[in-house]
RNA sequence: GGCGCUUUGGCGGAGUGGUUACGCAGCGGUCUGCAAAACCGCGUACACCGGUUCAAUUCCGGUAGGCGCCUCCA
């Protein structure tokens, strides 16, 4: 039985579906750029939930957005758009843009290992759906408009608060200076956007006489109720999205449906690095690749995201990120040694019970990852290691007795001829193959040195 | 100002009202032609103050620190 923490209820929670079909929403990339390891952390969490449910004998049905409409950028007023902004450094157009970085995203999803969604939903895609989105949620008295957009009515929507525990007198205080202009309430948000006269922004489609796109909230509470059909079981995402991108969506759903959105709601917390939050201005920012060039594989990243838990802060360190890949070789390793030990492939107390029961419990992988480290596992167990965490380390770790055993015992038999040179030139060539033999006690065997 | 997270040994990171995981790194030992591995052992971690308790790292209260979001960053 899984138990999940419900950011909805704030607490832990088994996890009962809805229907046969478990429906699941992850909130995904904004292809206006590369994609940093933080961003990837968060899919490898839920790549964890996703096999689990699985692994817990669920079907699933998952859609993964990608928002490659073009949004005003946070940190300028000057109207330009990230996307365009992109398409400008690199002079190609938007809908290039978005493509190359979707693919990239896509390239390092699959470099980690991760279950592709059932559905992979592109926002320019639905902005029909969105279009009758907001004529539905403005017949329902949701909506109202103003010189640059229609904005949703949050007065209008009695619970509005209540998910993300908002203080909206609060707000009000806090709001910066020139940001409600014709807004009602501060916590208000735009469901279209007008393109004024002379504004530059290359994705633009009609409404009500004249050109505009969609607000950023809509894509998503769109995408749902078509490709799903809401309620859905789970939403997903990071916790940056539950005061602002979450209330909103769920507000967009009940204007348009007068429901629920989702029933139970997963936040990810963030990792930072040498202990600052991941950001451009401080220069902190890695992908992928760049790890690649410090010699650590995706893997080997993954490896240490899920030695931690989904809802803890985590610090990235090069330090930490070694000793996971280390973990990761020990534990290949220890698969190398079920090859070599007909025992351990007859082992009939299979143990891997526990490591499901461990994930199970809201998804603790560290806790899960310490009994793999201790308990005794045949080739069974590993296979469904893989299929739980996806850690590749079957493919990995291929069987190389046929290849070294012939080997070993030629060494073998120099070494009791006490041909030291020789065997130690055998033990140099297999070195070179990425193999090492080890003498133990019980007779040579043979690992994988990386 | 509001919301939320967090503080465990060199680095990560679970968990628990009493016997303190696990990994990586380090140190010592056994073994060994050498090397490595393996195995054994070691370091007296639970931010601080107070309370409850026979007993607190674990519960309660407070203090301090760190971090994130509230700005279309997972």
């Amino acid at each position: 039985m899984l138990k999940i923490y419900n950011t909805a209820k704030r607490a832990l929670e088994d996890f009962k579906p809805i229907n046969k079909t478990v429906k699941i929403y992850t909130c995904g990339p904004t292809v206006y750029g590369y994609q940093h390891i933080g961003n990837y952390a968060s899919y490898i969490y839920w790549d964890l939930l996703i096999r689990t449910l699985i692994m817990d004998g669920y079907k699933v049905k998952r859609v993964l957005n990608f928002t490659d409409v073009g949004h005003l950028t946070s940190d300028a007023d000057s109207g330009e758009d990230k996307l365009e902004k992109g398409a400008a450094r690199e002079g190609k157009d938007v809908y290039e843009i978005a493509k190359f970085y979707g693919d990239d995203f896509m390239r390092n999803f699959k470099a980690l290992n991760l279950i592709e969604p059932e559905i992979i939903a592109h926002a320019t895609d639905y902005v029909k759906d969105d279009i009758k989105a907001v004529d539905k949620m403005t017949d329902g008295g949701f909506t109202y408009e103003t010189s640059d957009g229609i904005y949703f009515d949050t007065s209008k929507f009695d619970h509005y608060a209540d998910f993300a525990k908002l203080d909206l007198s609060g707000l009000q205080a806090g709001a910066r200076v020139g940001f409600s202009d014709e807004k009602r309430q501060v916590s208000d948000f735009a469901v279209w956007k007008f393109i004024k006269p002379g504004e530059k922004h290359a994705m633009r489609w009609d409404y009500l006489g004249r050109p505009g796109y969609p607000g950023w909230h809509l894509e998503c509470s769109t995408i749902i109720e078509k490709e799903l059909g809401g309620p859905i079981d789970i939403h997903t995402g990071g916790i940056d999205h539950i005061p602002v991108h979450h209330t909103n969506e769920i507000a967009q759903t009940y204007a348009m449906t007068g429901r629920e959105l989702a029933k139970y709601w997963l936040h990810c917390n963030f990792i930072t690095i040498d202990g600052e939050k991941i950001s451009k201005s401080l220069g902190n920012i890695y992908t992928l690749d760049d790890l690649a060039k410090r010699g650590f594989s995706p893997m080997d990243f993954k490896m240490w995201v899920l030695s931690g838990h989904y809802q803890g802060t985590r610090n990235f360190t090069f330090e930490s990120l070694a000793g996971a890949k280390e973990r990761r070789l020990s534990w290949r390793n220890r698969i190398a040694e079920c090859y070599q030990n007909t025992n351990s492939l007859n082992n009939k107390d299979a143990s891997f019970g526990q490591i499901l029961d461990a994930v199970n419990d809201n998804l603790n992988s560290p806790k899960a990852f310490a009994l793999i480290d201790t308990l005794n596992l045949n080739l069974k167990d590993w296979q469904n290691i893989d299929k739980l965490f996806g850690l590749n380390l079957i493919e990995d770790s291929p069987n190389l007795n046929d290849v070294a055993n012939k080997t070993i015992l030629e060494r073998e038999i120099a070494r009791q001829a006490k041909d030291y040179e020789k065997a130690d030139q055998i033990r140099d060539e297999l070195a070179n193959q990425g193999i090492t033999i080890k003498d133990t006690a019980t007779g040579p065997i043979w690992q994988y040195s990386k």
